[in-house]
DNA sequence: TCTGGGGTCCTAGGACCC
DNA sequence: TCTGGGGTCCTAGGACCC
């Protein structure tokens, strides 16, 4: 704990949502869900207006539907969300260089690193100034919270929400932790929160009467000791700027469990595939290939292999996944699959070797598949195995357009061949909604438009939502299994 | 129409080594 | 020929976070 409250914790205020709606002027003041589009996705984030049905996040969509009918349900368009955090946290790194992302809206700021607080005035004047700041730049509204530890920081943002400052003063920790619920404390989750409870301690306060060795014989070494002390207010975790990432995975849940062998071998290969994508678009390499499984009753396994050495060969990946994957018992239906990588290192002199030999295997294969994919219909596509209907475009609720004569849009719904768009800019008063076929070749997919306004005399630096380097992204967020 | 996707950290048992 | 102890690595699972 320091001697003045000068850990600033930033929580963007229903970061995705409120995006959409500073997006999508006719959405404003109304009830917005983001989430997954599919009949099994989760709310990501509710307005505050849909909050006021129940709605919120982790939800499944299917429950919000029913608690919140009249809200937009919208897919997440992170081009966007990931333009405005860097916005965001461009302002950060103004207060300091140790700036701590949790997440695209959250971070921690060590503002007397930066040297422009050093006591509760000063960290009171920087949390102004900053959320003053990110209102005109994003047009968004973050909440701010202070204190002289981490986890009081965050605890003071989530009181301050939404739209507001909370600072805590040093000293009145032990107190205003004391009546507060086990699960504000991070790390304190349903399960911990229950066992916790079962031991007649639903209270702050009540940790820190029990003591470290109550705890720990409950919880669990780490877990004891961790918690006894965030309930003594102690939290001595320091703002770390960059951290390097430890693993990279990817995962689909499909839209209809998966029954067909083949079909989950060949999910396992474009997964390997799209998780050495990352691994590599990222400059690292892995040891440790896992598999994971959710299985149709939900139960979920997970079987791994180390390697000799690191790799990024999706030969190497693919073939070790696979392997996996024949230890794995999948009668009854594949809800999930994922594969991930970690033990992840550095590019070292050994794999610049074997990826030029890697490399060369890869072409070879790349050839083949394509000679394939020439000669026998839909071989390139082992996703597309059953017999599809016409390249049917499809458009998602959210998805940018742009229309040859209307310019810039939304899509508000489709279905039944026809697609609804609403005519509107962020920076445009709320627009009409006109209907046209799916198959119409005006309408266009199109970027996220900037949500401010550029300023007068800055044109030559324009907003990061509307460079073109978001084009490809936004694809890739936009498929769903 | 129950339950996403991308992560982190911890625990515990067995293998293996000294 | 009746049983130690510690350290490290690997594997699987679980809790938690946003």
């Amino acid at each position: 704990m320091r001697s003045a409250p000068t850990i600033l914790h930033l929580d963007m205020d229903a970061f995705y949502a409120a995006a959409e709606q500073a997006a999508k002027p006719s959405l404003r003041g109304k009830p917005v869900v983001v989430g997954g589009i599919g009949t099994r996705g989760v709310v990501a984030t509710a307005s505050y207006e849909a909050r006021r049905f129940g709605v919120h996040s982790a939800m499944p969509v299917a429950q919000a539907r029913r608690l919140c009918p009249n809200a937009a349900y919208l897919m997440p368009r992170f081009a966007l969300y990931r333009s405005v955090s860097e916005q965001v946290m461009e302002l950060l790194g103004r207060l300091s260089p140790l700036v701590e992302p949790l997440s695209l809206d959250e971070a921690f700021v060590d503002l007397e690193a930066g040297g422009v607080a050093d006591d509760s005035a000063s960290a009171r004047r920087a949390g102004e100034l900053l959320r003053a700041d990110i209102k005109a730049v994003t047009g968004l509204t973050g909440s701010v919270g202070l204190a002289g530890s981490k986890m009081l920081a965050k605890i003071a943002s989530e009181q301050a929400k939404p739209d507001g400052l909370v600072l805590i003063e040093l000293g009145t920790e032990r107190e205003l932790l004391g009546p507060m619920p086990v699960r504000i404390l991070p790390g304190v989750g349903p399960a911990t929160g229950e066992h916790l409870r079962r031991a007649g301690m639903t209270t702050v306060a009540h940790l820190a009467e029990a003591g470290e060795d109550e705890l720990v014989r409950l919880l669990g070494r780490a877990h004891g000791v961790s918690l006894y002390r965030m309930a003594a207010g102690h939290d001595e975790r320091p703002v770390v700027a960059e951290r390097d990432a430890k693993s990279v995975s990817v995962e689909d849940t499909f839209e209809v469990d998966l029954h067909d062998r083949v079909r989950v071998r060949n999910e396992v290969v474009r997964l390997s595939d799209r998780c050495v994508q990352r691994l590599r678009a990222a400059g690292r390499s892995g040891r440790t290939v896992v598999l994971k499984v959710r299985r149709y009753d939900f139960s979920t396994l997970t079987r791994s292999e180390t390697l000799r050495g690191p790799t990024d060969d999706p030969a190497v990946v693919r073939e070790a996944a696979g392997r996996l994957l024949e230890s794995v018992d999948t009668t009854g239906g594949v809800r999930l699959l994922g594969v991930g990588v970690t033990g992840l290192a550095d590019y070292t002199q050994e794999d610049l070797f074997a990826q030029a030999a890697a490399g060369e295997r890869a072409q070879a294969e790349a050839q083949g598949a394509q000679e394939t994919a020439e000669t026998v219909p839909g071989a390139g596509e082992p996703v597309a195995a059953a017999p599809e209907p016409p390249q049917e475009r499809r458009w998602l609720a959210g998805q940018d357009v742009r229309h040859a004569r209307y310019g810039a849009g939304w899509v508000q719904g489709s279905g039944l061949g026809r697609v609804t768009v609403r005519f509107e800019e962020p920076t445009s008063p709320p627009g009409r909604v006109r209907t046209f076929a799916v198959d119409d070749p005006d309408i266009t997919p199109s970027d996220p438009l900037p949500l401010v306004r550029a300023p007068a005399g800055d044109q030559a630096e324009s907003s990061p939502a509307s460079r073109p380097k978001s084009r490809s992204g936004a694809g890739e967020e936009i498929s769903s299994p």
